[in-house]
DNA sequence: TGATATGATGTTAGCGCTAGCAGAATGATT
DNA sequence: AATCATTCTGCTAGCGCTAACATCATATCA
C-alpha cells in the first residue's frame, strides 16, 4: 500500500512511476476517454502502489471547484436543526459533495460573518443556510453570500431566496383545529422562542385558527425549545391562572417538561389537559403519554435542498423559489376530548384568566 | 462593499489598486511585521472596497495546510456522537480551525475509506473519528488516515491511539453498585448494540460488578439506543419470564422505550422495577418518572480532543496517549429501594427464568 | 494516394497564494 | 566616510493540479 515516503505522492511520482505524463494520470484519475486500456491499468498499479492521493487544494485551484458544500447552521443544539444537518450532509455525499459545517451560536452579524468567513474563501461551491431565526434579511444574506449559490432551510415562509421550508401555518393549523374539532373551547400556548420563523408562525395560526373558529385564544407563553423550558413555561401558565383543557406546545421537548409540571400540579394528561407537540422526535412515542404531535420531513428538507443547490451550481440560472413543505399530524394518546365541567362548563367561551384570582 | 465584479478579487487586484506588490497585500493579510502603518492602512482600504477575500485552495496550495479538521463520525443519528459533533466544531473553531464533516452510515471498510478519501487528500490538518464501534483495528485506522494525524473519541478503552475515552467501565459500576447499594438483588439490563465499544464496556461491568456483590445476573437484552428498541427490549424481557427489581439500560432512550413497555404491563417504576439509563440527556430529567442516569461530559470531551488533536499537529512529535474521563451518576427518581417480596422474596437470588413457563 | 477523422499522448501555461531571498532606504555605530 | 543593523518592499519560484492546445500514430474514406 502506501509507501513509506516521507512526502505524499503526486501526480508527477506516479507519472514517472509509470514513464508516462503528469496528464495522462490525471486522465486516469478523473476518468477521462483516450487513455489505453494498457495504460490505464499501468497507471492505476502505480496509484495504488505509491498510495497517491489527489491534491483537493490544488484540483480546486485549477478547476475553480471545490466539490465541498458549506452548512451554515443556528440552533444546533435543537432537535431540528442538528436532523437537518445529518440529512444535508448525508444527500451531499451521495451527490459527490462533501460538507463543511459551521455551527454559530449567537445571532450576531459578527458571528454570521465569522461563519462565512471561514467558508467564503473559495472552500465551498455553495451554501446552505439553516437560519430558522429573524435578524438577517434577504439582503443581508445576499451580501455575505456574495458569489456563492446558496440555498436556505427552514427560513420565513414567503421569502423570495431560494428555500425550503416546512409550512408551520399549516402544521399549526392542524393540530390547533384538531384539538378544537375534539371539542376543546379553551387553548393556551408554550411557543418557541419568537424571534424563530416556525416558533412565530406557529403562534400567529394558533391564534388564527382559534379566532376562526370564534374562539378566544388562552394565555400564550414562550418557551425556549428545551424540556425544561416547557417546565417552566407549563407552570408560569398555571401560576398566572389560565384556564385550558388544550395546550399547543411548539415542540415536543418542551411537551415533555410541559406534561411533567401539569402532573405536578396535579393535572392528568390527556384526561384534564390536552398536549400536543411539534416535531415527532424519535422519543415522542414512548412519553407518558405517547405524544400526539406533528412530524415534519427532514430527510425531504434536506435532500431537497441539496438538490436544489447543485441546481444553482451546476446553472446559476436556475429560477429562484421557494418550496414549501408540508408537515403531517400524528395522532397518538396525548390528547382526547375534554372532560365536561372539569375547569369550564360546556359551552362557556374560554378565558384567558380565572375568575377567582391567584391565591 | 464587494464590488459587481463577475470575478472573485485576488491579492493581485488589490495590489493593483494600492500600487503595492502583491507580497505586500499578504504580509497585511497575515498579519506580518515589517509593513508601514500607511501602506497597511491603504491596503486594508483597498481589502474592504474590493471585497477581497484570501483563496484558501491556493493558501493551502502554498502553505501545506488547510486550517481544516475532518471529523469522520459513527452513528451521528445517537445522541452521544452527536453531541460529540457538535462540541469538536465549536472547539475547532475556537482554536481557529474549520470542521469538515463525514458521517458513515455503515461500518464497512469501505464506508470509512470513502470517508478517509473525502477528508484524505489534503482537505484537513488532522482527523477526529469518533469510531465507536468495533470492526476496525488501530492498524487500519492508521493505515487508512496515513500521514495525518487524528485522534479518536469515544474508542476503546485502554488501545494504544490518540484518543479521549469516557470510562464505561467506571460508569456502569457506578450505576449497578447503587441499584445494589438500594437493596436490589435481581437485576436485568438492556444494553446497546455490543459491537459499541461503550456497550460491552457497560455490559461487561455490569456483569463484574453483580459478580463482585456476590449476585448472579439476570437476563441481559441487546437494543438498539432507540427508545423503541428499548420499548422491544423490555417486552422481551417480561415475555422471557425475567424477574428483577432493577434495570440497567444502555441509554436514557432505551431507557424511556423501557418504561413504557413495564408499564404498559402493569409494572410501576420505580416502585415494582428501578430503572437506571445513561447519558443524562436534556430530557431525561422530565421523564415520568424521572430518570436516574450517568451523566458523560461530551463538551470536555470535544474540547480535550480537539487541544490534542492541534498539539498533535503542531508538534507531530507529541507523545501517544489514552485520556479518559469519568461519568458521573445523577440521581433522579426512577430507582428506590425494592418493595418486599413484590417479585421475589426477599434474599431470594434472581432467577433468570421464572419458574412457570411462558403462556 | 491523399484527405479526413479519431484515438492516445505530451507540452505549456496558469489557477492564487506564500516562502525565501534580494534589494533599497533609513538610521546607528565604528 | 565606511560599515553594519534594521525596516520596508519587490521579485522569483513553485505548491499540485487541470484546461487547452499541439502532436503523432493509426484507421477510414473518397
Amino acid at each position: 500500500m502506501a509507501e513509506t515516503d516521507s512526502k505524499r505522492a503526486t501526480l508527477n511520482d506516479v507519472a514517472q512511476a509509470v514513464g508516462v505524463s503528469s496528464q495522462t494520470v490525471s486522465r486516469v484519475v478523473n476518468g477521462h476517454p483516450y487513455v489505453s486500456d494498457e495504460t490505464r491499468r499501468r497507471v492505476q498499479d502505480a496509484i495504488r502502489k505509491l498510495g497517491y492521493r489527489p491534491n483537493r487544494a490544488a484540483r480546486s485551484l485549477a478547476t475553480q471547484r471545490t466539490c465541498m458544500l458549506g452548512i451554515v447552521t443556528f440552533g444546533i443544539d435543537h432537535y431540528g436543526p442538528a436532523q437537518m444537518v445529518t440529512h444535508v450532509e448525508r444527500t451531499a455525499r451521495a451527490r459527490g459533495y462533501g460538507v463543511t459545517l459551521s455551527a454559530i451560536r449567537a445571532l450576531t452579524p459578527h458571528e454570521i460573518r465569522a461563519a462565512l468567513d471561514a467558508l467564503g474563501g473559495s472552500v465551498v461551491d455553495g451554501l446552505v443556510l439553516i437560519t430558522p431565526v429573524t435578524g438577517l434579511s434577504a439582503a443581508d444574506i445576499e451580501a455575505l453570500c456574495g458569489h456563492i449559490p446558496f440555498v436556505q432551510i427552514d427560513t420565513e415562509l414567503g421569502a423570495n431566496v431560494p428555500s425550503i421550508v416546512i409550512d408551520q401555518h399549516f402544521g399549526s393549523r392542524l393540530v390547533t383545529q384538531y384539538l378544537i374539532d375534539l371539542g376543546h373551547r379553551a387553548l393556551c400556548e408554550i411557543s418557541g422562542p419568537l424571534n424563530w420563523y416556525g416558533a412565530q408562525a406557529r403562534h400567529e395560526s394558533w391564534l388564527k385558527t382559534l379566532h376562526r373558529a370564534g374562539l378566544t385564544p388562552g394565555l400564550s407563553v414562550e418557551g425556549d425549545w428545551t424540556a425544561e423550558g416547557g417546565f417552566r413555561a407549563a407552570l408560569r401558565l398555571l401560576d398566572e391562572g389560565a384556564v385550558f383543557s388544550g395546550l399547543v406546545v411548539g415542540n415536543d421537548q418542551m411537551a415533555l417538561g410541559a406534561i411533567r409540571a401539569l402532573r405536578e400540579r396535579g393535572l392528568r394528561v390527556p384526561e384534564d389537559v390536552s398536549v400536543v407537540g411539534f416535531d415527532d422526535i424519535p422519543e415522542a412515542a414512548y412519553f407518558e403519554p405517547p405524544l400526539t404531535t406533528v412530524c415534519q420531513n427532514f430527510a425531504a428538507l434536506g435532500e431537497q435542498s441539496v438538490e436544489y443547490l447543485v441546481s444553482l451550481i451546476d446553472n446559476p440560472l436556475t429560477p429562484v423559489h421557494q418550496r414549501v413543505l408540508r408537515p403531517q399530524l400524528i395522532e397518538r394518546h396525548s390528547a382526547c376530548p375534554p372532560r365536561q365541567g372539569a375547569f369550564f362548563l360546556e359551552g362557556e367561551i374560554a378565558l384567558s384568566r380565572r375568575s377567582e384570582e391567584a391565591d
